[in-house]
DNA sequence: CTCATGCAAGAGCAGTGCTCTCGTTTCGGG
DNA sequence: CCCGAAACGAGAGCACTGCTCTTGCATGAG
């Protein structure tokens, strides 16, 4: 527990989090590669060597925005979850999806940061891994409902695929059959493939009602996991 | 037609494909981000500005690189509809989906490039919207090959996507039942999600035997399009 | 053969990430 | 309380980047 010593350290956590907050307006506005350390310090007004003392480098600010963006996409699917308790588990499925998606369009370039291509030659740091497991776990909530209480049409598990699908389970979800675990690890891919083609414009003149086409898109995929309509 | 109408324009031809080659060179080492002009042309023996002669700036070779890979992956789609001429349509549709994903495993950065986070103010110039749409015309040929063929089990439409769906199949696959063609523009995009998880990242220390992982998700993708399995 | 055109070279501008130094301010242990 | 250590902001500077402009040379068309 770093308590706050006095003026200095107080100072210290206000100025990194302007720094972020003003390198977060940069993003929004021009996209991570034109994020400029440079252009940061500038609008904060001080001089770009002293923001050197708050982030090492250009990619650990990064990286700490990358942070930011999968603990706020991760927070979107959990109070989706939330409140929608209760429900049938596939429409608190799509309840989730649609939330991740609504987050991403509202915000492309924070998306784009955490789940476009890796920017800085692929760098992943340990920081990253536990808020970018927040949505996968979310769902696998939902199917861990689904499956000790309506149940689930598993799908089934081809004979290649059970040695990785039994290790899979293991590190995820000991307690949920192997088919089931792997069908969630596609649909979660899936998902947010759908999602980047929509934020990343590849639906271009092609797909023009996203409501519409993203919800059943998500529901197929709960369904593909084998979450049971009418529940 | 532009004929080579002398040792120039044969020189220009020429360097143009070097520059392409080199900057492809330095794409699949370094990424997108870290392509540089200058360094393009050092390498090459010439002067920075003298490169400005074959293309106006750096998004403009970009869009050069972004072209031909589009054409590569739809090459490698091509290639193994082709080869596949005959067998049942769920089988095509893997071999597909396991090409497009070999060529995106074996060129990581060119596959950032193209269904990657769109590079910053970059609003895809014409050039690239035929050469995008290759392997969804595979998948597109496949599916339609199904329906008049071996038939497809078409999946439910809800009237809310209805609308959506009859025109999306007008302006791609008239010949198509809009079911169908919604749930091929949404089994492509899951597919790329899929793919990229994998190219970018989002599967490490979580799925180990990618072989065997994406072809029972590939397969089961067909399956929601609606392509019958032991055809 | 002549002359407009294509081209390479170089200098230069504005911007970037990052390092180093140099005073100054703050803070904590003696 | 006080003094040394640590943290800090400012500035200069390095090695890059994309891009523009001018200059002089070689090529190829009329």
């Amino acid at each position: 527990m770093t308590t706050v010593r006095g003026a200095r350290a107080r100072a210290r956590i206000e100025i990194t989090a302007a720094i972020k907050a003003e390198a977060r307006t940069q993003l929004a506005a021009e996209g991570a590669a034109k994020l400029s350390l440079r252009a940061v310090a500038r609008e904060l007004g001080m001089v770009s060597s002293a923001l050197y003392r708050y982030f090492p480098s250009r990619d650990d600010l990064l990286t700490a925005l990358i942070v930011d963006a999968y603990d706020a996409v991760g927070a979107a699917a959990e109070s989706a979850a939330r409140e929608t308790a209760g429900q049938p588990s596939l429409d608190r499925w799509t309840a989730v999806c649609r939330a991740v998606r609504a987050w991403a369009v509202a915000h492309p370039h924070e998306y784009a940061l955490i789940y476009g291509s890796p920017v800085p030659g692929y760098t992943a740091p340990q920081d990253t891994n536990a808020p970018a497991a927040r949505v996968g776990l979310v769902l696998v909530g939902i199917a861990r409902e689904a499956h000790e209480g309506e149940g689930v049409a598993l799908p089934p598990l081809p004979d290649a695929l059970r040695p990785e699908a039994v290790r899979i389970t293991a590190d995820m979800a000991p307690d949920l059959p192997p088919a089931l675990v792997v069908a969630l690890v596609a649909a979660w891919s899936q998902l947010f493939g759908t999602i980047s083609f929509e934020v990343f414009g590849q639906f271009h003149r092609l797909v023009e009602d996203r409501d519409a086409f993203f919800a059943t898109a998500a529901r197929r995929l709960g369904q593909d996991v084998g979450l049971l309509p009418r529940g």
